[in-house]
DNA sequence: CAGAATTAAGAAAACGTTTCCAATAAGAGG
DNA sequence: CCTCTTATTGGAAACGTTTTCTTAATTCTG
């Protein structure tokens, strides 16, 4: 591998010169600079960027650490994250922990003894390790998606409640009177602030709770399945259905389907999350819409913003969801 | 931050003979070891993995280099060459290059520089900067899904002869005599492989080539819509469509839906890569599937060879697609 | 019991950078 | 012509490890 000696030796410089030529730091005289850059074409120098980093104790990195990159949810996210971090300078490890705690854990150490300079992870478990481990606490984070019971983490995610509002206003403007919902897990903070934003809209509007029939899911598809199969164990169409994500929302269309109701005839559908699947599915799926970029952005901003040690007044940014209609709601038929 | 150096002195011994402990190298008596481990415990101690692969000259990074990490396929190839890539201990770096060529090549040089011992990408193109940048050759690297035209670079991919061959059995089994195809583009190689797997099976059955109606398309949904546009306005239902991934087939089936045709009574459609919606998509799509796993964990053994140095017979490895049916395919109605 | 062989541990060099400090050369001012 | 700045440059330490080479201490062998 070729150093910055071989460099220095080639131009009939020193060591130092060649890198303050290439790092524009101090003066240099225009003929050094012209020799310096001429030996690294010539030898195609690189510099070693572990060199760098332990001898400046930036490694432009950034550990990112997600549930399951395969899920449309987190893979969306993901993008958004790498964009963000490339356009800031900053490469990223990507950790996929799935739900083992022990592969959570061993990452961190991993990331840790690399010196990455901040985490940035979505929708951690309460029962996470970050927050445990003593010496992890020191290194900047940002938790997106999702708020850590305890502490005044810093987060970026949306505004759940809104979320939930928007789909029941939605529902009740198109004259639902009976209501289910499918949840992701209880435990996940997220899924409760849905709730919250879902319930008290209805009751607001006089519904009463005997008309609404709520089930827990785990926001894949077979929990919208399985879900689905509770809710027309219980209820009898027409109703309407918020699920609490747009997969969940699939697996439950298809079980009406396979059941013989038809959406949006016999039941409405919300999903969230505006996967692009939802435009292709039948029906065209209504959602609750992430902007997915706004967070993704926001998230990376205030990472650098801690690793940088400024002082940030905002530590928790939420964003605003939107609603995309389409063709999976309509006014409940007469019964 | 706690160096190796605290840790000596608290234990009263070298650094030399810590950084014996922590490897397992060379002989250490039973105390010492105690010592050491206790001073580490005490320090919280962490071995600072930049400094280690300086010395060392081993990073335990491979670059993750992807179009597009928010596309099903890619995300899913991800997951598992995460997983396989974790239990071989290394770590990815994770670069989404998009269509961007600037970007590829701001990151193949990101990588060399930051050390990676490999690299690994999914689907690059022809003109890819990886093969041009001489200094980069050096690098082992594998190419997932693709294959590149000049030399023989090492490979996984999916057999997709076979593959199109598998679609086209099985849809002339049903009795189909009419055939349409949506392929990727075709400066691809995945996709003239595809349509050479398929077009002979149909030649070799006896179908004339009038009757098989093919248009390009870009593996995204709405590639799959236009494409589906364009063969309905040349080709009358019955016919059975064969298209090249399951994104494709998902907008597809939407725009017949759209004209009125059904799936699978009009058109029996046939996918690629088994995608977990393929399931709760109506109708239930059948498709080509791509053993994911397989090639995930075949592209990070062969890098895992070719970084050690070893010798490898086979540089080029072919995994078998397998058909999974559903409902959207279907014997010809008659007309 | 002397010398050889073995074991355990320390000292120091090396990996490839950055950066502080000192040194040299050139120009300015008196 | 001598001193004082100023502009460039080089030398060397430092970042935190691993690893080679010594050295000291112990055990074995005849």
């Amino acid at each position: 591998m070729v150093s910055i000696k071989d460099v220095a030796k080639l131009a009939g410089v020193s060591v130092s010169t060649v890198s303050r030529v290439i790092n524009k730091r101090g003066k240099t005289s225009k003929e050094t600079e012209e020799k310096v850059w001429r030996a690294i074409e010539i030898l195609q120098y690189r510099p070693n960027l572990l060199a760098r980093s332990l001898r400046s104790q930036k490694t432009k990195l950034l550990g990112l650490l997600v549930p399951d990159i395969d899920s449309p949810f987190f893979a969306r996210l993901a993008k958004y994250i790498e964009e963000a971090a490339y356009q800031k300078g900053y490469n990223l490890i990507l950790c996929n922990v799935g739900e083992d705690p022990k592969r959570e854990k061993d990452y961190l150490e991993v990331l840790v003894q690399r010196q990455v300079e901040g985490i940035i992870f979505p929708r951690v478990s309460d029962e996470s390790l970050l927050v445990r481990i003593p010496y992890l606490s020191k290194i900047p984070y940002v938790i997106l998606d999702r708020t850590l019971e305890k502490e005044e983490a810093p987060t970026v995610k949306l505004d759940n409640i809104a979320a939930g509002m928007l789909a029941a206003t939605h529902l009740l403007k198109l004259g639902h009177r009976k209501f289910a919902c499918i949840t992701g897990p209880q435990k996940i903070s997220v899924s409760r602030e849905r709730l919250e934003g879902f319930l008290t809209t209805l009751i607001q509007a006089g519904i009463s709770v005997e008309n609404i029939f709520v089930v827990e899911g785990d926001f894949k598809i077979d929990g919208g399945r399985k879900g689905m199969e509770r809710i027309l164990d219980h209820l009898s169409p027409p109703f309407a259905l918020f699920c609490m994500n747009d997969m969940m929302a699939f697996g439950a269309i298809q079980v009406a389907r396979e059941r013989g109701w038809q959406v949006p005839r016999d039941i409405s559908v919300v999903g969230l999350d505006n996967n692009p699947l939802c435009e292709v599915f039948s029906p065209p799926l209504t959602t609750v819409a992430q902007p997915f970029d706004q967070i993704a952005k926001a998230g990376i901003t205030l990472l650098c913003k801690l690793i940088e040690g400024k002082k940030v007044r905002k530590k928790s940014i939420t964003v605003l969801p939107y609603l995309v209609t389409r063709q999976s709601t309509a006014p409940p038929r007469e019964q």
